[in-house]
DNA sequence: AATGAATGAGTATTCATTCAT
DNA sequence: GATGAATGAATACTCATTCAT
């Protein structure tokens, strides 16, 4: 007899799945515009009212696909994460198995950087999210996601480790690439290379010395 | 004649050095109360009279000293600086010069990483600075003189190096120490001794790379 | 030719008399809803919204039988209103017209309680309208109405008396009697025995002073 | 180490006691502003902006004074309890111990009459407790309290009933007279006249049935 | 007729900073 | 100098009603 069907507030999951092709329009939209805006303003800065302006709808809109603003970050930041996984499945599906090692590596981290620099709401997302105690845990969860991707990487570099081992050098590559490219994505182009150069040859050392160790 | 320059309210500069023993007894309180706030509460979470009410003085005290509260992170975030250029110079200062560079290392990452535990607010600082467009500029600043006193270290490990090389590397370093730590330090001890080991590691088989290349 | 006159939006008249059985049951529907809501939620919580999921339709369709929410409310209470008249009518027109006055009241206070305590909304509505700017003139004419019934009791009781003074001895009555059972109706089995018995008590003092007076 | 400084807001308990002249006259300005506005526009239509510039000071100050938009209202009506209790004292102890209790009857409730027409948001505003969920517990200590004062009379009436027995009675008499002078407080004052006495007369036969039943 | 997404004014509450005492 | 009450713009979120489909 009590009411089920009142959506809870305090979850972080969408109000309803945009089922029409104007509502999934309507709810890129209003990612696109939390996009711009963390890169324009910053994190913190940003209101729902101003979510609202900068994607041309009125607040009240808003609310009918999420319950609460925490809620919008976190579904761009699963939106960014889709990204990467298309990236990690481009690479590891690559039916260059033979590739050395360090050549996969590479690989992986311009392809990475090209998302990073693409998408450059992303890291500052992420970041935000760590300092908001709503959205912690989510991000967590995201970054656990991409410590996954990172796995299967790694699977087929270090498969001599033991797994729990190979799962913290995992997270240590998902932490140190994140925490690089996250500065670098606002310098000029000159400083980006550089420290694109510096992050292959500090990953490469890195899994180096683990490939020696096994 | 007493001083009538008028404060500009913009400044991130403390209102005046306090000189009576008083006054900086209370100008250490409140840094200690943000700093204990920064660990329970949570950057984004801090208000001007929960500072006051926890350095046990009236609100209005703080606006002697700071001219806002940006101000107040600010001098907390350079009092860390301190902390840090302590450790920077005992470890560089040492006698030991004729000390291999892969224990030098050790000793620093050591020495680095009691701090950041010992001073937990630190990180939490930072990456909230990183965040507040206030803010953004003197965190960069800040890293900047991390930056410097690491490059004391590197200028005697790689003197090989071109200096805008070992700058690039000075500031990937920290970069990485910060960012792995981050998250350590609110880890249980055994995943905190893990990350510690692991970053010994990557850091020795990244400076290694660069000593053979040279 | 159709109807073509513009319902006025502030009334709290029916849009118009459902005349199709669809039609009336779905107002029923709505009405059953509301009166569901005012016992589990109460009356300031209940929006529209609500009324139109626990109905089982879309929030569209009230406005096809109601002009807007107040009229709504105000529907449910002339429903409620239509079921105390069938109690009042049994009550008066049984063949028993020479039972003695006293035994009357008690039946009828036993009849009146039975309803209210069916129709849990009932008191919880007429509170929250008498609380309402747009609703506390319509709770005003129930409560009349309730008057009227009351007063076919109190004219065959105290016949010698004043039509208007016997108006405002109703008016008490009514009074009277929804104040005791507002609460009552919240309360224990126990508690509701002691407050009917307390109200009969009452009631037939009161009847009996103007019986004697008269 | 945690902060007990921060006060709850969730009580209705005020922030502080006002201690200087200033700021008790703020807060009773603000009750005052609060009072006037039950009487005009009713309890659900007040908002805390309306109560603000009713009393002709910002919104911020209110909450100085109280942790949210309940505890003003909580506050009115402990205030109006005040009043109540000092008829109800005056009545007491008034040295007329030997008074036949019918006199002693009508004299509070006219002394009561007066209380409710002076302060009229009274009614008003405990009958809006009683609707709303955040208030409705206080609300109900408010008519122990009532109830308590009332009891202080029937132990005199009605010594010789069980003590259990005579607070049902006083709950039982608190309701009516609340009932009977709610709408009464705000018709002319020829019918609040009659109300008046058909109270009197409907008490009196009341108390009267259980002095004789005793 | 039937639908339910769209609207945006309106709600309670917070908080950095000032300034009269 | 020292205090802490005063300020009011700004915040996230709601909801009765409309109207394009």
């Amino acid at each position: 007899m009590t009411d089920t069907t009142v959506h809870p507030k305090n979850t972080l999951e969408p109000r309803r799945k945009p089922a029409q092709a104007r509502s999934r329009q309507r709810v890129e939209g209003i990612l696109d515009a939390v996009a711009e805006l963390l890169v324009e303003r910053g994190f913190d800065v940003i209101t729902t009212r101003l979510m609202a302006e900068r994607a041309g709808i009125p607040v009240g809109s808003i609310y009918q696909f999420f319950p609460n603003k925490y809620a919008i970050f976190n579904a761009l930041g699963v939106r960014y994460l889709g990204r990467f996984a298309q990236v990690y499945r481009d690479i590891v599906t690559a039916e260059v198995q033979a590739e050395p090692w360090d050549e996969l590596l590479d690989r992986a981290i311009d392809a990475f950087s090209k998302v990073i620099y693409a998408e450059r709401g992303a890291v500052i997302l992420w970041a935000g999210m760590r300092n908001s105690p709503e959205l912690r845990a989510a991000e967590a969860q995201h970054r656990a996601s991409a410590v996954d991707y990172n796995l299967a990487i790694l699977d087929r570099v270090l498969p001599h480790l033991e797994p729990d081992r190979r799962r913290v050098i995992a997270w240590v590559m998902v932490r140190v690439l994140d925490a690089l490219l996250y500065q670098a994505s606002r310098e000029e182009d000159e400083r980006k290379a550089q420290v694109i150069a510096e992050l292959k040859q500090l990953m490469k050392a890195y899994v180096a010395s683990h490939v020696q160790a096994g």
